[in-house]
DNA sequence: GTAGGATGCTAAC
DNA sequence: TTAGCCTCCTACG
């Protein structure tokens, strides 16, 4: 699930449900617990994303810092529906219309404003974050010899792309993943930006991954719909063997930097 | 029932 | 570069 976009859309989530109230703190599981009963019935304030974290504030005693890494999940309803507390549930917010339950978050830990900004100087622009500058991704890649596709992943660089968008953006581009971030050009970079900004808002409106081009659809191919378990419709990411949507050839995989890599080797050459 | 993998990251070597 | 962490789901017996 969880890319910048899944972040950016719990912030908003967070916001419509809890902010501006006071909210219900818990944490069934335990490894929250002392920072739970701190803010329990407190006012969250409001909740803000930046790349794949997730900061919930409460006014004086700080932020409760949320990563999902890659296991971390929210589930969410209505304050009826909600379910007994479980052992899983590391934290619980609810109020009296809506509950949220975290599991298995890499980090839920109560934070302070300069630790909090410590995290934002770590990290790169963020498509999804106005006015976040290109230009300081630019600055870093430009001069590197590592890959592209390293490159994008790396949140240092840019945050909140995860291994979907990294497949899928370099696909629509025609880049080859292998490619070092120095051989790039300033017009591609920036395209690779502008075409994150809009892949991620609609991502966060959508609250799934879809890359596919219009004219690209299974519909205008005259394919079979099929959509990827991950949810959404893409081209080259979790397809390793099928036909490429535009040319055909064989999607790869392989991997590097120790995560999955998926490219089509006609449409993205060396 | 169990193994293995997954949209992530970090500390330690 | 590798192991380790967190949980859930699928594939395979």
């Amino acid at each position: 699930m969880p890319e910048g976009h899944t972040i950016h859309r719990l912030a908003a989530d967070h916001n419509d449900a809890f902010a501006d109230r006071e909210v219900r703190v818990t944490s069934p599981q335990g490894k929250f617990s002392d920072s739970a009963a701190l803010l329990d019935r407190r006012v969250l304030e409001e909740a803000e994303a930046h790349g794949k974290h997730l900061f919930l504030g409460f006014a004086d005693l700080g932020w409760i810092h949320i990563h999902l890494g890659l296991f971390g999940k929210y589930t969410w309803g209505p304050a009826g529906a909600m379910p007994p507390p479980t052992d899983t549930v590391r934290l619980r917010l609810a109020n009296a219309t809506s509950y949220a339950d975290l599991r298995g978050p890499t980090t839920c830990a109560l934070i302070t404003d300069a630790e909090k900004q410590a995290i934002h100087d770590r990290l790169g622009p963020d498509p999804l974050r106005e006015g976040d500058d290109p230009d300081r991704a630019w600055r870093r890649l430009s001069r590197s010899r590592t890959s592209i596709a390293a490159l994008l992943m790396d949140q240092k660089v840019v945050a909140g792309v995860g291994n979907v968008y990294r497949a899928e953006v370099l696909f629509r581009h025609g880049i080859d993943p292998y490619r070092a971030g120095r051989d790039l050009t300033r017009a591609e970079w920036d395209a690779i930006w502008a075409d994150l900004v809009v892949l991620m808002r609609e991502g966060v409106r959508n609250n799934r991954i879809d890359t596919v081009r219009p004219e690209h659809t299974p519909e205008a191919m005259g394919r079979p719909p099929r959509v990827d378990d991950h949810g959404g419709e893409v081209y080259v990411y979790r397809r390793t063997g099928l036909p490429c949507h535009i040319c055909s050839t064989e999607v790869r995989i392989a991997e590097h930097a120790a995560r999955n890599l998926f490219w089509c080797p006609r449409c993205q050459p060396a």
